[in-house]
RNA sequence: CGGAGCGUAGCGCAGGGGUAGCGCACUUGCUUUGGGAGCAAGGGGUCGUAGGUUCAAAUCCUAUCGCUCCGACCA
């Protein structure tokens, strides 16, 4: 592309509300501009590398017979209310009417759309297994978007779903987009690693589920890794154990001292001068099952947190979340002081797997100002229920094959998911095949995503500086940023001539914008971050006849001829590559 | 949904009852050309919207809409 006839913009500064580097840069670079919350719009060059990374996908994808279709984005809410996620899938999902008052949704995702398309096709197990994908418009109405295109409202994903006459089939399935998944994430050169994750709304909880996680200081998520044993998983997921703890197991007696104004674990445990991990943190939780609500108190170390997910995970509920402060008053219990011995309330009691209920504790009295100390679980309580409750951290200890390691804990951007999701959708909307034996079975699916857009964000959050991006060359907009400094006409067609030269090797964005000084071009060049600069500067061209090529990301600079330009440049970029 | 802010030129911001401003960007001309050039001359605004107070409102008051940040939430 000619710039002098192209159509581009960079701004020397971020609009405010850019608050992370890839955001900043795309918007600095002239990829993407805002048209509302959430919702972008997708400049040319800013295009260029999303398609790169949609074909990349695409390449992968159809190795393995995937095969890609185009599902509407309007949906028609007799669908969703098919499979009951018309009312579950609640405001995330943006609802229209149409003239005749017929409910439409915008695609969040497509799940019930896929299994209708399946139900019309494929009448028989011999046609199985089979993957079909899309790489499409979505729209989720999110509480909070932010971060540009990170977490938009609308974005385009990769979706793919696999339908299976069998779970061995779709465990086979399963591993084949996998290993997809990573050939795809490498090659468009992100540094990034498979966790298990947690299933959320989408299953039951108990199907496979990976998620691929960008390394990345800005990620949203959170992975818990560990070196030794290869493990890897999103904290909300993640079982490890702590570090070995030194109990109070002498048994002392169980008292209640007066521990006025300590009201956090902190406080009570300076008081007592303990260690935190020798008190126990009590949490009243509210377990909510339609319209049935429930109270449970959940004990956990003092310095371990809950993890919802899991409690939630055990009480098989809608959704749980912490007793409001009026709550706590109706149950008798003293907030800052509360604790699982002498209770007025009628709660279940559970302990996180990492108490030792045979070690002495400092536990809430249920009344102001007051602590018990030399709690023991074992000894002072019946039906003890224990449950694995707690968020996993750094320092943990995760132990497989013989193999033991402390893991630490990093930040992600979620880029991929792969999930099984068994016969949810099939048999909520009744999609069957026939098997050997003629009888009407659901078939197993599996669903795949890719955040095309959220990609190209990630990639440019793990690769720039203080500059700008640095395009990692399989999806860069251009290859080459060929800049021209001239003064004369004459260097004018010299310029031309080398980029009907460029052009025949690579992909080239010319910038022959007449009267801009050096340092103009120089600073967009490396705000943009296209993997190789070639320069023709009329007064140094004038003096040795060579031409000079920067390497973007190591700041290299060679001075070739003529002759030379191309095989320089393309050493250079498979070197990069 | 809780807390906190912001809406003034394309972007970044100042002003705070009495003439609509600055930097960047944009247009034209001349000079400049190896790290976001200089000079000169320009274009661009119903100060988010609607009411109210006032001789007079971008400015004060009320409502409303939009946007953002932190948190909660979240395929």
């Amino acid at each position: 592309m000619r710039l002098s006839k192209g159509f581009w913009q960079t701004y020397k500064e971020a609009p405010t509300d850019a608050t992370i580097p890839s955001h900043q840069l795309m918007v600095r670079a002239g990829l993407i501009h805002k048209s509302g919350a959430g919702i972008y719009n997708y400049l040319p060059i800013g295009l260029r590398s999303i398609q790169k990374v949609e074909n990349i996908i695409r390449e992968e994808l159809n190795k393995d017979d995937c095969y890609e279709l185009t599902m509407s984005v309007v949906t028609p809410g007799e669908l969703w209310q098919e499979s009951g996620r018309w009312d579950s899938m609640g405001p995330l999902m943006l609802r229209a009417k149409d003239r005749g008052n017929r409910d439409l949704c915008i695609s969040p995702t497509n799940e019930e759309a896929v299994v209708d398309i399946f139900k019309k096709s494929i009448k028989s197990y011999k046609q199985l297994p089979v993957t079909l994908y899309q790489i499409n418009t979505k729209f989720r109405d999110e509480i909070r978007p932010r971060f540009g295109v990170m977490r938009g409202r609308e974005f385009t994903m990769k979706d793919a779903y696999s339908f299976h006459a069998s779970w061995e089939c779709l465990e086979k399935g399963y591993q084949t987009l996998y290993r997809a998944y990573e050939r795809i994430f490498t090659r468009i050169g992100l540094n990034f690693i498979a966790v298990e994750a947690d299933a959320g709304a989408m299953a039951d909880g108990k199907q496979k589920t990976h998620e691929f996680q960008v390394l990345a200081r800005s990620g949203e998520d959170k992975v818990i890794f560990c070196k030794e044993t290869g493990y890897a998983a999103n904290i909300e997921r993640a079982e490890t154990s702590r570090e070995k703890l030194d109990f109070d197991l002498s048994s002392p007696e169980l008292k209640e001292v007066s521990t006025p104004g300590t009201a956090t674990i902190e406080d009570v445990c300076n008081f007592l001068k303990q260690p935190q991990h020798r008190s126990l943190k009590s949490l009243v939780y509210s377990i909510i099952n339609g319209e049935e609500e429930e109270f449970v108190l959940a004990l956990l170390l003092g310095d371990d947190d809950l993890n919802e997910i899991k409690l939630n995970l055990w009480a098989k509920a809608d959704h749980v979340k912490p007793a409001t402060d009026n709550q706590l008053n109706q149950l008798g219990f003293v907030k800052g002081y509360i604790g699982p011995y002498d209770l007025k309330a009628k709660v279940k009691v559970i302990f996180d797997k990492e108490i030792n209920l045979d070690g002495a504790y400092s536990t809430g009295a249920n009344k102001d100002d007051a602590h018990f100390t030399g709690f023991v679980p074992s000894r002072d309580l019946k039906d003890i229920e224990k449950v694995d409750l707690r968020l996993s951290k750094s320092g943990d200890i995760h132990k497989a094959d013989g193999k033991e390691g402390v893991v630490e804990e990093i930040s992600g951007i979620e880029v991929g998911h792969v999930f099984q999701l068994g016969d949810k959708y099939t048999k909520s909307m009744n999609a069957t095949v026939l098997d050997q034996n003629g009888k009407a079975v659901n078939p197993f699916m599996g669903c795949y995503g890719i955040g095309t857009t959220r990609t190209v964000a990630a990639a440019i959050e793990q690769s720039h500086d203080e500059d700008g991006i640095i395009w990692p060359v399989t999806i860069a907009p251009y290859h080459v940023h060929f800049a021209t400094i001239t003064k004369t006409s004459e260097y004018e067609e010299l310029g031309d001539e080398i980029y009907d030269l460029l052009k025949e090797n690579f992909e080239v964005l010319y910038d022959d914008r007449p009267k801009l000084g050096p340092g103009f071009k120089f600073k967009d060049a490396d705000l943009l971050g296209l993997p190789i600069r070639v320069v023709l500067g009329e007064r140094d061209h004038k003096k040795d006849s060579l031409f000079e090529i920067k390497v973007r990301k190591t700041k290299e600079t060679f001075k070739v001829s003529k002759e030379d330009l191309i095989s320089k440049i393309k050493e250079l970029l498979e070197g990069a590559s």
